[in-house]
Order: C-alpha cells, then structure tokens, then sequence
RNA sequence: GUGGUUGUAGCUCAACUGGUUAGAGCAUCCGGUUGUGGCCCGGAAGGUUGCGGGUUCGAGUCCCGUCAGCCACC
C-alpha cells in the first residue's frame, strides 16, 4: 500500500511544513484550509463553487447528517459525496465537538454521550462505536472518534478525567474501525483526538496514545475554547514540537488568518473553521490589508473590490459597493459572494505559505503578511 | 365655516389617575463571532414631546391660543 503520508519540504527556519495525504485517490497537499460543510451544504456555497475556491477537502458533521436528513439517505446515495455532487475529500468531524458546544442537552457517561436533538428534542445515545458506524454510512474520507472536549480554563482533574474517557472511546473506536473498514477498499483513514486542556503532560500523553493505538494523524481538539491566544499557542508550540513528524497535524476549528500563519509556524498542516463563512454572512471580509466590514458606511460608494490581490469569483466582477448594497438590503447573495471570498483568502493563504516553504521563506512571507494584514482600513 | 380627533427619535409607536435623567422596535453608526443550533450577539449616537402662553413645588400628560394632518357635518 503507498505511504498516505509524505513530507515533501520543510522550511528551513521553522517548523512549517508542505506534506501530502493520500486518501481513496484523492491527494491534500498541506497546509490546507478545509471549508466547513456542516449539513451537506458549506452554507450559501453550491459544489461548483466550493471546487472554484480551490478547495481540497471539506469538513462535515456527523452529528448534523444523523439527525439530518438522516443516515438512511446518505446510505441510499452511496454517501455525503455523492449526495453534494463534489468529488473533494471529506473529513467528518464526530459530534465530539456538539456535546460540549450543546452542553446543555447532554449528559455523558463512561460509555458514550445521551443528549436530545437540537431539533426536536428527541432522546439519542452515541456511543465510539456508533459513531463509527455512522461515519461509514457519511461515507467520509477522513474520519474521526468520539471525544470529550472541555471548555478552558479547565481543572487539571476536569481535564484528567475528559482526557480519560476520550482515550478509552478513541481505543474502542480504532478497533471498531479496523474491523468495520477491513473489507472497504480503497480505506478511508482515521484521526486521533488530543485532548488535555492547555495541560502539557496530559496532551502529550494525548499524542502518546494516539500514535501507539495506530491513528492516522493528530486532530487537535480543546483549542480555542476560552483559553488566552498566549495559552493557545504555548500548548501548540509544545504539542508541535513533541508529535511524532510522520502523520499529518490538525488543528480544530482555527480561522483566524494570523492564528493560522501563527499555526503553520509551529507545523500544523491542516485548518478547518467556520469563520470565513459565518462572518461572511454577518458582512466581514477577509483582505490583504486586513478585515473590512462591508456595512461600514466607508463602503457605500466604493468601486473597488474587496481585496486587489484576490482572484476569486467576487473580487473579478463586484465592487464593494454593490456588495455593502447587497449585505444592507438583506439580499442572499451578499452571503454567497462574501462567503466564497472569505475562503478563497484563506486557500490563498496556504498557497502563499507553500510557496514560501519552498523557498526556505516562510517567516518573511508571515512578516509580508501581517504588515500588509495589520494596516488600517484600505481606502481607495 | 362648525364640531371631533391626532401631533413624542429618521420611521412605527410607548410613557398608570400630573412625579427621578421621556422608553422600545426598525433604520443609522461602530465592534464581536475560531471541530456552525441558517439574517446572530454586543455597544453607541439620535428628543426644545408641532409652536406660544398659562395653572402647579413639578406638565409629554391639565387649561387657553395658534399651526398642521385626518374624520364628520353644514
């Protein structure tokens, strides 16, 4: 079987990185922004447009499909893939993420988490193996186990005890997983959860396990949970530097662009975040020359685009006025337009660092980036 | 012309029999959002209560006059 996993460059001031992950014929090259489809949809986007932004892989919910449309439908339709019509890697996030952001539906026990449905209230059970069953009917190409994430600043014993009951879950869920996708060809593969707070011994211990009980990779979950961004990046750092360097690291829920410029410094190769669509919607755009807010009144007469140096759908045909028209009248295409912008800037940051990590440049494009990305409001 | 009725923020409206600094929604302006519970959350600005008198310790509120809109009747 060809190696799934492959550095292909690393910079040589830092620990950034370019890889490659193989998954069912489908090639990720790293550091990649995976946009966020939680239900079957990366909202406002159709696939068409997903695939103009550059995307390699996208990021879905468990949680969301089985609830609905329901995994029946998925199975009918031979998977997520199918169902969107895009042939982009995905990658399932496990619900891991809804327990604790729906706390207040939840209960967990050492076998798995009871909640009631955000819907319509009714009772569910997952269990690591559950899930795992559920991620076979997504038909996803990137899966991930049950955890439990805890909300910073946490206790150590809080954090302990959540660390113990995701590495029992992540064991069962492995070994269902082998059994489950022994027969499935071509394999989809299978993340490790690190979990342990900002906690150093407990995410290391984390990553140990991990790697020992034979994870594709490292997602990194618990960051950007209430904790300060020094803290965030101080766990990073040493999460980084002690992870094994042969499986791809993932970091959970990042957007920022500075955090993820920040990110890849340390070695993270993958990023998923919802930032640049949800706030799409609520009318911020991501540019070069920093966040803009297109209800600003600045932008009312402004024929410019909203960043010069983007080559997306957006920037080639409309101008910031008619987009601060749009946002302002309530019409849905404001939505879509901003939303395809947004993650086509945050692709286009990962080409920019790939780039740079080729050239052995990677900190002066970062400092390129953030002087161009920390001036004032681009007035033209 | 006579009688009635209504004038409060840019808009639509609140404010018990007179009682702290006249409120709210929308609009406006400015932020926020990090493994998404689909137009979200927070903050700010904005008033000579149509105008002029009067009564009262105190008037958006009561009285008189006046202007404007609406309704009815001559």
């Amino acid at each position: 079987m060809k190696n799934y996993f492959k550095t292909i460059k690393i910079d040589k001031n830092s620990r950034s990185r370019i890889t490659e992950i193989y998954v069912r014929n489908k090639k990720i090259i790293t550091p990649v922004f995976m946009p966020v489809a939680t239900q079957a949809s990366v909202k406002a986007l159709s696939s068409q447009d997903i695939e103009e932004v550059g995307t390699q892989c996208m990021l879905s919910n468990t949680y969301h499909l089985y609830l609905r449309p329901g995994l029946e439908v998925l199975k009918k339709f031979g998977g997520l893939g199918n169902f969107m019509k895009t042939d982009k890697a995905i990658l399932t996030d496990s619900g891991g993420f809804q327990v604790y952001s729906l706390s207040n539906l939840r209960k967990i026990t050492e076998h798995g988490v009871h909640f009631s449905s955000h819907i319509d209230g009714s009772p569910h059970f997952f269990t690591p193996e559950k899930v795992i069953d559920y991620q076979s009917a997504i038909n996803s190409d990137i899966w991930t186990h049950l955890d439990v994430c805890v909300k910073n600043p946490a206790e150590y014993e809080e954090a302990k005890d959540a660390l113990k009951k995701t590495k029992n879950w992540a064991k069962k869920s492995i070994e269902h997983f082998k059994k489950i996708t022994q027969d499935i060809q071509p394999k989809p593969k299978i993340l490790a959860i690190i979990q342990g707070s900002v906690y150093k011994d407990l995410r290391k211990e984390s990553l140990e396990w991990g790697y020992e009980l034979g994870f594709d990779g490292f997602a990194l979950g618990g960051l950007s949970v209430g904790e300060t961004k020094q803290e965030m990046f101080e766990t990073l750092d040493y999460i980084t530097e002690i992870a094994p360097k042969d499986k791809p690291v993932y970091f959970m829920g990042l957007g920022d662009p500075i955090d993820i410029w920040t990110a890849t410094k340390y070695g993270v190769d993958m990023y998923d975040c919802v930032l640049p669509t949800r706030n799409a919607r609520n009318g911020q755009a991501l540019t070069t020359y920093g966040k803009i807010y297109i209800k600003n009144a600045c932008y009312k007469k402004d024929e410019s685009v909203l960043d010069p140096e983007c080559d997306c759908l957006t920037c080639k045909n409309y101008s910031r006025a008619y987009l601060s028209h749009l946002y302002k009248s309530g019409e849905l295409l404001s939505h879509r337009l901003i939303s395809i912008h947004n993650i086509r800037f945050l692709i286009r940051q990962t080409e920019i660092m790939r780039k740079a990590i080729e050239e052995d440049r990677f900190d002066d494009a970062f400092n390129e980036f953030l002087s161009k990305y920390n001036q004032t409001k681009l007035k033209i």
